[in-house]
Order: C-alpha cells, then structure tokens, then sequence
DNA sequence: CGGCTCCTCGAACAGTGTTCGTTGACGAAC
DNA sequence: GTTCGTCAACGAACACTGTTCGAGGAGCCG
C-alpha cells in the first residue's frame, strides 16, 4: 500500500491533455474485423452493418478498420467469402450427380440465407475467394461428371448462382421482418386478402390461385425452382448423351 | 407611376426578416417526381438517385418531395411498377404458351435491364402494383393455359420472378460499369486470366472451362437459364398430362 | 538510445433519408 | 370583397453514412 491511494481517487485537472484511455492496444486484424461484422450481419442484417458499428464492436472507430480493409465493399466481399465457406462440399460421382447437385444447392441456399441477407452483396459480382472458387469448382465437376455439356455447366454455374442468391434474399428478408417485430404469416394473410379483393373479371387467374398462392413457405419454393433447374440440365445432359 | 420609385431602389433594412425569392409555386406531382426519378435512374443508375437529387432536377428540394411520396421506398415501388407497364401482355393461348411465356419474360427481363438497377427494389418484396398485377395475371395465365399444374404456376411466378430479377441486375450492372468509365471487357479478360492461373491441381475443372466460361453475353446467359425453367415446367405440365 | 515505420484513432467532410416549423397561396365562407 | 383555414412548399436541422487526414504512440532495427 503507497500512500497515495487519496491523491489517486482525485480527478485529473481539467487543464491536463487527457490521457488516452489506457489503450490496450488491441491488436486489429482482418479476421477479428470479419467476425465481428458477421455477428451484426446475423444478428441484425445488412442494414445495421455500418463501418462505425463493426469499430464499436471492437472497442475502436471506424477509421482503424481502414488500416486492414480497403473499402466495405471489400470488407463485404470477405464476409461473403467467410460464409460460402461453410458449405460443405462432395467428391463427383456422376451417378448421383442430380442429388449432389441438390444438395449442394440447397447447402449453399441455407448458407446464404442464415446470414442475413448477405447474399445482395453476391447479385451483379462474380466472386472470387477462395471459397467462392471452390464452391464453383465443386459445382462445376458435379455437373460434369453427370454428363452435362461444357458450355450448360460454365452459364449453369452463373444462373444458378443468381436464382440461389435471389431466393436467400427472400428468405432473409422474411427473418428480417421477423426481427422488426412483424408477423410474415399476418404480411402475407395481408397480401392474400388484397389479391383475393381484386376485380374478378380483370384478374380471373390471380383470384382462383389465391389458395394454391397462399402454399409453402421459402425452402418449397427454392425447393421447386431447383428441380426445375436440375430437370432443365438433366434434359440437356440426355440430349448430349443421344447425340454421341 | 408612383411617387416611390427611390424609395423601391433602396435596399431592404437588414433587420427586416427578407421577404422569399417570388415562388412561383410549381405545382408538384406524384407523376411528375416519378417522371424525374424515372429519367434519373436510367442516366446515372440507382446510386444517384437520391431524393435531394430528384428534388433539385425539378427545381426544389428535399422536403417537398414528402407531401407526394411517404419514403423513398414508396417512390422505389412507383418506379418499379412503371417500368414493368413497359411490358407488353400477350393474349393466352394454349398451344404456344412455351413461346409465349418465354417472350414474356424475356421483355421482363429487358425491361428490367434497361432501367438501370432498378431490379434490386424487386428482389425480396411481393411487388402489387397495378402494373406488377398485371403482368402477375398474364404470366399465370399462360402457365395455366399451357396445362402447368395451379401450385406449380403460382410458386412459378415467385421463382421466375427472383431469376429475372437477378440476371436484369447482372445485366444492369454491366451497363454502370461501362457508364463508371470502365470496359467491361477488359473486366472479364482479367477475372478469366485470374481464373487461368488458378493451381490446376486444384481448380482442374474451372481452368478447363476457361473458354466455354468467357462465352456468350448476359442475353445468352439470361435465354439459358430461361429455357431450363421452360424445360422444367413443361416437364411438369406432361407429368400432370400423363396422370389424367 | 535514436530513427523509422507502421497502426491507431479523433476530427472532419460530403453525402444520405427524414422531420420540423414557418411561409405563402389558393378556395371557401361570410 | 374581405377574411379565414388549410395544406403544399421549403430552408434548416438531425442523425446517420463511408471515407480521408494528420497527429500521435508503439514496436523494431541498427
């Protein structure tokens, strides 16, 4: 014990140049920053992921992240990256292909779509991280080894990637409702009964589809525009195998 | 003539609270904003259209836009509900309902296209203006006049819905990347060139596809996936055939 | 113990969507 | 014909955004 345990409890003068907070000197880095941007991004969606927010979280502000991150496009880009490296990927055997494709799809949908609605960073952008590379190389054997012709394999790649990101988004935008104190289930009642309501002459098709309209939830409909897709390549893939 | 001419030539006390600049009073419109918008969105893409932007483009600001248009979500919908008017609506017929569906969509997908990104307000929202309603109708019209099942044409129309979406905003964001100044060509000989070096130990499927990968436009990769979907549904439709 | 090079970070800038309260013009009522 | 009420218009402000600048401190190498 000093005796100086009184002078200690004093406040600094207010003529004093602060100290800085004690500084830790937190050690910063890429990964520290792209995990703690993706617990905001899924506990809170994109929307709340603001450079400050992600600083915050760190106990620092925003114009540290810069010294690791160029841009947020590119703090994006890792954490698109981050979470298309959770799905995991098959070894080829053509004679399954259609379920492997399926399930790799259907892998690489969840993925996106229980982290927020990080899949709108993926819509317009080819993305090329590693694990984006891998997830397309992965894609690309599977099809192959199912016999589908190269040029359907290397657009089937891009187009899917484009309807899985789309369909995450929806999905995401469902749990974003949820967490903004809305019921989707009372929003869609919402939207069937308007759609039920409409003039019957001019919109005959839409009133007598109200019921089946009403059907399914997110994961039926990714479900049933995939085996539209799978059904497309399994049709092209035939037609290249009568053709030899 | 008055006595006062000097006293008019003299300036205005500076205590005075100055009189405003003799407002013509524009009258304001909802269709007037969306006009403007609409003109904005096209030039310059969806990052420059900002309310203060659509404001000053009709002589005003900010704040006036408020009494016509609740957010600038609501202007976003009214932006999208006119560009898909551009569509136009083929009368159903059954026995060329695959052509049909697919000239639809197609249109769709231009239309999108050429309103800059505007696609991007469509994904994760159920889209119910008159003009989406209508084009709603008509797709399940055709569907359904075609023999696809009620549940596969009202899932359908949310599928294709999310897909034409997305290739519009890949489509779009080519078309930003020419306006940033930037050659999109040049953009993808380097991503390819990227994807030639890749170990081809490790990516042996992706440096193969280099060539077919660096094929076709955004239209060829939009008509592909159509017709997987269009091969898909017609699939359906001669299961439900074939069942009776 | 310098000197050097990074990392850190408060402050500032230009921009965003939106709200507030005042102003002014028009239509209706007396 | 004058007065009044209502509502669109609008300048200013607020709370936010991504990003840059420059000062300062920490660690390392000679």
């Amino acid at each position: 014990m000093s005796p100086m345990t009184a002078a200690d409890a004093l406040p600094d003068p207010p003529w004093w140049t602060p100290r800085k907070t004690a500084a830790p000197r937190r050690s910063l880095s890429r990964e520290a920053i792209v995990a703690a941007a993706l617990g905001i991004l899924r506990a809170e969606g994109i929307d709340a992921l603001s450079m400050r927010r992600v600083a915050t979280e760190l106990g620092t502000g925003a114009a540290s992240l810069y010294a690791h991150v160029a841009h947020k496009e590119e703090l994006l880009d890792l954490l698109l990256d981050e979470v298309l490296g959770e799905i995991d990927l098959p070894e080829p055997d053509g004679a399954h292909w259609r379920e492997q494709i399926t399930a790799l799809w259907t892998a690489s949908h969840a993925a996106l779509a229980r982290n927020g609605d990080i899949a709108r960073v993926l819509l317009g952008r080819v993305p090329m991280g590693p694990n984006s590379l891998c997830v397309a190389e992965a894609t690309m054997a599977i099809l192959r080894a199912g016999g589908v012709p190269d040029q359907a394999v290397a657009w089937a790649v891009d187009v899917v990637g484009s309807f899985v990101a789309a369909t995450a988004i929806e999905t995401a935008e469902h749990v974003n409702l949820q967490r903004a104190g809305g019921d989707p289930g009372e929003y869609y009642a919402r939207v069937f009964r308007y759609f039920a309501a409409l003039p019957a002459d001019r919109f005959p098709v839409t009133a007598a589809l109200v019921p089946v309209l009403t059907q399914g939830d997110g994961d039926d409909r990714f479900a049933f525009g995939l085996d539209l897709i799978v059904r497309g390549l399994a049709g092209r893939a035939a037609e290249a195998q009568a053709a030899t």
